[in-house]
DNA sequence: ATACCTCCCTGTGGGC
DNA sequence: TGCCCACAGGGAGGTA
């Protein structure tokens, strides 16, 4: 589920629930998410610290503890990660692999059905920034013309290129069908070969896009949006009313309008 | 450089 | 209310 608007939305949770707060217990119910950490070296570098302003880079949460010189959580939440605040006495999900306990009565928890990823320690700044190392620019940040060199530079598949972590960070499955198909542009469309007016016409559909996506703090699966098509069982454009294709792009399942979509 | 495959996990829904 | 399979909005690693 997470793409760049849900983590946005986690980051402000982490933002309103944790920030400035010391965090009392640190209760690792399942192992199973810890990534290159063991419970114990959490429970250490943890317990006792309070959090310090998040941020987010694509699909990560950075939460830098203390002054933001030592250890810092790192999140990433897969397909069905979460990130909620909750009352400490409440009863936790069974979901519910990490929970932070602060000192103010309320808990953090990192609720994540799959495993598919988890949580992470960087022991120091530089280790956050290893961690990041690899992501492209923030889709939220970057400008026109650092996008339309991304596309001049890219052979293969548009959407192979928005949803390249690499490349660009942040856009998922759904965001980047949306995206195209409010640009008009077809996802098996090689990169290099969309005119510049259509990469403006890209770039500025991704921004209104997430604006509005991070306002929700998820895709919204609105009637007059693709993605409020995407799972009816005979699904038509919002815009032109023709059915809407599907198959697998870059491994993904896409849905795309044929008619609309060049 | 890029596309495809498998794997990592768990849960759900459809077909039988 | 059983079994089996494909699939789901994440990414990594290996291969061609």
């Amino acid at each position: 589920m997470p793409e760049l608007p849900d983590v946005e939305g986690f980051r402000g949770v982490l933002e309103r629930c944790g920030q400035g707060r010391r965090v009392r217990k640190v209760d690792v119910r399942d192992a199973g998410v810890l990534r290159d950490v063991t419970a114990e070296r959490l429970q250490v570098a943890v317990e006792g610290r309070s959090f310090a302003e998040p941020r987010r880079h694509g699909k990560f949460l950075v939460a830098p503890l203390d002054d933001g010189s030592g250890p810092a959580l790192v999140w990433h939440f897969g397909m069905t990660g979460a990130l909620l605040c909750a009352p400490a006495d409440e009863p936790p999900h069974d979901h519910d692999r990490v929970l932070l306990t602060l000192d103010d009565g309320n808990r953090l928890g990192y609720r994540d059905q799959r495993k598919l990823q988890g949580i992470r320690l960087a022991e120091t700044p530089d280790d956050v920034d290893a961690l990041l190392a690899d992501l492209g620019p923030d889709a939220l940040t970057i400008d026109r013309a650092g996008f339309l060199d991304l596309l001049a530079d890219r052979r293969g598949a548009v959407k192979s290129l928005l949803m390249d972590q690499s490349a660009l960070a942040g856009l998922g499955n759904l965001l980047s069908d949306e995206i195209l198909w409010r640009a008009r542009i077809a996802p098996d469309r090689p990169a290099r070969e969309i005119e510049e007016a259509e990469a403006r016409g890209l770039f500025t559909a991704m921004g209104r896009v997430l604006d509005t996506a991070v306002r929700d703090a998820r895709v919204p699966p609105r009637r007059n949006w693709l993605t409020g098509h995407r799972d009816d069982p005979e699904p038509e454009c919002p815009r032109c009313g023709n059915p809407l294709d599907s198959r697998r792009v870059s491994g993904r399942r896409t849905v795309w309008c044929p008619h609309c979509q060049r």
